[in-house]
DNA sequence: GCCAACGTTGGC
DNA sequence: GCCAACGTTGGC
């Protein structure tokens, strides 16, 4: 079992609308980098371990757990001329861009980035990296055990 | 809204 | 295949 830590802008998809949603399954629609779709195509399995943290918003921070709940798949959205993240490169027969589903386990006490800065035994996690951009990242399972045991 | 850092694009 | 310009991310 991995870990993962993945970033939602809870205007667009915050934990809330991710448990209200039906079987409380979110398809991790409109990835457009390259590294965050590898992650989902090649080394992510159904079961993995998921922060759900949210971006871009007045209280950065992990918001909630989750769980990688089906493998890969193409992206409709990129298909969708009208959507925001239509890609007019990506071909039916060969889609560009892939997603899984991610199925919310629990709201938590929002974590603000500036406490998980604050633990040194954070300092290696890879989103808190000056100038990480990417969506998805690997969470290390002492990470994964030091945020869900002591800080949740 | 600012801006640093990074990924992507495209000319050569 | 280099690299400058551009666009985007995302914390602050």
């Amino acid at each position: 079992m991995q870990f993962w830590l993945m970033k939602t802008e809870p205007d667009e998809c915050s934990i809330d609308d991710a448990l209200a949603a039906p079987r409380r399954i979110t398809p991790w629609s409109g990835v457009r980098n390259y590294q965050s779709r590898n992650t989902m195509r090649d080394p992510m399995r159904v079961g993995d371990g998921v922060l759900f943290y949210h971006s871009n918003c007045a209280e950065p921070g992990i918001a909630g757990l989750a769980e990688v709940a089906s493998g890969s798949r193409p992206d409709p959205t990129q298909f969708d001329r009208k959507g925001g993240y239509y890609d007019p490169q990506s071909k039916r027969e060969a889609p560009r861009w892939v997603l899984v589903d991610i199925r919310a386990l629990k709201k938590t006490r929002l974590v603000p980035i500036a406490e998980l800065k604050a633990h040194k035994a954070l300092a290696n996690m890879l989103t808190l990296r000056p100038g990480n951009r990417l969506s998805i990242t690997p969470v290390s399972g002492a990470e994964w055990r030091y945020i869900t045991g002591k800080l949740l």
